[in-house]
DNA sequence: CTGTTAGCGCCTTCAA
DNA sequence: TTGAAGGCGCTAACAG
């Protein structure tokens, strides 16, 4: 490959000279830089990163440590939108994904970004945790993406999931629905919690008669990804009963709201003139193709990469856990 | 962060002494090594990958020009794979993600991709497209993932979507199916045709009657990722017909298939006994909701990510189009 | 305006 | 077995 000496020798000038056309264009006299340029389209050079990274004149650097990221594609979203932000900024980003139980391949992946001499540290995660923040990590600025963290005061982005589930509860209570059936996702991750409960302030507020509300919690207790099992609690009513007595089903996440939409139309129930279903996430590619188009709210993806990689670049100094608002997504299925 | 030197300095040694603790331990004496070690495990020292790299003696690192993942980031598990592989040979990978249609984009992105001095470049997409390879990469070693060109040969793995869909034929040929409607993809894209053939030959291979078999090809025009779209011409069918005839239904992909069991489920049939369906992408997280499980394909996505990075490893030199084997996902659904 | 020198962190080569 | 010198590609600082 061309290197700056390359350059130099074809234009005949010095190497310092080459330099400054890429650097300070300005300062050299308009015919040497014609030259030098002409030399550089030639031979096509780019400049070495790695040689001015060891310089320290590179734009700086920010290490993502992505976790997970192979069962929940759809989070892929946090890793373009930290790319696309370090890049308008003149920064590099360089990704290492790994799962979090291969201890020696996170030892591994810890080394690697580390060797790349970061300027700060990103953590993210498919799908909200708490995540361990490896020893040797901590020495850099650190933002924390879709995950928390309770081994050090760090900033984190992280959907506010109450906020998004209220929102649904509000519509749902301002439609009328009194008889919900929530479908929780497994009652161990973090978010379930919020979303209960913003589920319920949205319900009880407005309802004055509270009796009229049954919400019926079912909670799964598998750990896995397979959200088949969150709808299990549906499967067992359908079976034991004629006619449900629910007037919306609430789904923990739209992978949950289509197994929903397959029982219910199975069963002969109308979305949402029998019955109405709402989901959560928003999962791209999916969520337009529901029949009728599900109600649903937004994971920030996007936003949570963009903030935790601006938190770096801005160099924020918080170090507080950012809840980023979920949007509400309407569509026609309540 | 702590260098070379510093370590040095800390034991009482020479630089040198060190960068063989590091590479040639056995060429030290095993005191010297104990004190060296030591010293590197205070400050945490991890070589500077940038400096190593300058001198030519890292492992070699492969470039990676990700094309749209962000639409449909099913696709993932292609740079996983290369991730994955390279790591186990210890070559490293760097991803740049970009779009094929803004240009000032794609010229930075692949400036990126050379300023790291790659010893190789894998053009992976998310779908099956032609693609042009970047005048400025051609000097590489070149592997394509998920996609094919016509400006240079160069070799490319992909799925072999003819064998894919002939399996699905011969598979519902030998269940007795006689009647399908075969759901396309876009036209326009190239997997179409080749699914196209292999669905046909597999049923005209085996049918001696065919005048008994009826198979209504639709095409959806729109060249958008709006798979609702494919699934249009049922909708169109079951508005007119009181009776489906047909008896199985071959979607092009597991989205439509997403869509054709919804509009199935809630016209009263029951998959699969009064109509079966078929998919083919075994899409991740999702291939396992349906009910019954869909009869689908899976897309080889971290076999082709592999290969390409073998192909570039093991410096292969064919320059041939790799139709990679699309495995059947039995599920009950036909 | 342009060139020379020095040095970033590391390793190869040669000398001790 | 260990150390010193030189150089990879580049640029900041200083000369000319």
């Amino acid at each position: 490959m061309a290197s700056l000496k390359d350059v130099a020798q074809l234009a005949g000038v010095s190497l310092m000279t080459v330099s400054r056309a890429l650097n300070n264009p300005d300062k050299l006299s308009d015919k040497t830089y014609q030259a030098v340029k002409r030399a550089i389209d030639q031979l096509g050079y780019v400049p070495n990163f790695a040689a001015q990274n060891i310089r320290g004149v590179t734009g700086k650097t920010i290490g993502v440590l992505s976790l997970g990221t192979a069962t929940t594609p759809f989070s892929v979203e946090i890793l373009l939108a930290i790319e696309k932000t370090v890049r308008k900024f003149g920064w590099h980003s360089y990704v290492i994904n790994t799962f979090e139980n291969d201890e020696a391949e996170m030892e591994q992946a810890v080394e690697q970004l580390i060797s790349h001499r970061p300027n700060g540290i990103i953590i993210a995660r498919n799908g909200l945790k708490i995540v361990q923040v490896p020893e040797k990590l901590r020495q850099f600025p650190i933002a924390l993406a879709n995950c928390v963290t309770e081994d050090l005061p760090v900033a984190s982005y992280i959907p506010d999931d109450y906020q998004g589930q209220y929102k649904i509860g509000k519509l749902l209570v301002e439609k009328g629905y009194k008889k919900p059936l929530f479908l929780h996702i497994p009652h161990n991750y973090i978010a379930t919690k919020a979303r209960k409960k913003g589920f319920e302030q949205a319900f009880f507020a407005e309802e004055t008669d509270k009796s009229a509300v049954k919400i019926s919690h079912y909670f799964m207790q598998a750990d896995g990804e397979d959200y088949f099992e969150g709808a299990k609690p549906l499967i067992d009513l359908l079976q034991r009963h004629k006619k449900l007595d629910y007037d919306v089903i609430v789904c923990g996440n739209d992978r949950i709201a289509f197994v929903a939409y397959q029982l219910l139309l199975s069963h002969g129930y109308r979305i949402p003139e029998d019955i109405a279903v709402t989901g959560y996430d928003n999962m791209v590619g999916i969520a337009r193709l529901f029949i009728p188009p599900l109600t649903t709210v937004e994971l920030p993806h996007y936003a949570m990469g963009e903030q935790a990689a601006l938190h770096l670049i801005e160099e924020r100094e918080d170090t507080e856990c950012h809840k980023i608002t979920c949007p509400l997504i309407m569509g026609k299925s309540c």
